[in-house]
DNA sequence: CATTGATAGTTATAATATATCACTTCAACT
DNA sequence: AGTTGAAGTGATATATTATAACTATCAATG
């Protein structure tokens, strides 16, 4: 369990009202298929994975394949609204959609729960390291492993 | 082309002396097969994709199945002489095989080539940033796509 | 209301990865 | 040297993740 503070149905309730604004800033439709992809992605802070959410997504209507659900995330993502962990092969919802960024992540091991970190140091002092070697960074991935405080043995 | 001063015969020769000798101090074999993998994979300073492998690895015996070079991707993984690189299901030769750490890599999406970031720095600000959610990390992917010099418009 | 570009449906297949069981090799010991 | 047990490898099957290519539908615009 997140927190006994968290109310997830308003954060879903957040997330989708966010993306809603963000299609209609870009111009681009935010249409019943994306909004359903972008729910059950967001229906916990634990990656989804793809053939979940064709599962899930073939309850909700008919004609689902995997192109389908690869389409709409790779929409999804190209909107900053989602993002793929690239280690685990799956996709979690981005929490600040309103300002470019790559995610970084804190992902534990133990309970599976997904923390996008917004540290916007970690950016900075990345960009100052790839500038020893003279690299221009365009994406970054950072994920990290481990823990989350619930899961640690105390 | 790396640089015109990169012996990358040289480069190999290391490679294969260094996991022999850390194979031995852990008392693992570095067999045939673990020998010929960890060669292939050096072959070139850009991701090696497990089916590549597998291609190659024909050639050069009998038998081989993508089982096989899993498996000896995954000996070479535990053994620190390869890095998995997550965002693009490949695997590079490590650089610094004689001590404990993640990989951090740069990564070229122009030529391909990837360089592992010797920066310590790196791990303790990853560390300082985690230890503001009391997250323990356990193992970090951090992959920076972008241009390496050689590829950035002058 | 016809045109057009974006969205979604359909079918097929490619690419990546693991499970399982059997057989072989090796090295440590008698 | 022969025995044995564990590590390594071979072999077969299958699971998981992802894309290609083509068709049909929708919805915004003139």
């Amino acid at each position: 369990m997140r927190s006994l503070k968290h109310d997830h149905g308003a954060c879903i309730q957040t997330a989708l009202s966010r993306a809603e604004q963000r299609c209609a800033e870009a111009g681009e439709r935010f249409t019943g298929l994306r909004r359903q992809v972008l729910e059950l992605v967001w229906a916990e802070h634990k990656p989804a994975k793809a053939y979940d959410l064709l599962k899930k997504l073939s309850d909700l209507r008919s004609g689902v394949a995997p192109t389908t659900v690869y389409r709409t995330l790779d929409f999804l993502q190209e909107k900053g609204l989602v993002h793929k962990i690239e280690s685990l092969n799956a996709y979690v919802g981005c929490s600040q959609p309103n300002t470019e960024h790559s995610g970084h992540f804190l992902i534990c091991e133990s309970c599976s729960e997904i923390k996008e970190i917004e540290n916007s140091k970690i950016s900075a002092w990345l960009e100052r390291a790839a500038q020893d070697e003279e690299f221009k960074i365009k994406t970054e991935t950072v994920e990290l492993s481990g823990l989350c405080i619930r899961c640690q043995p105390s």
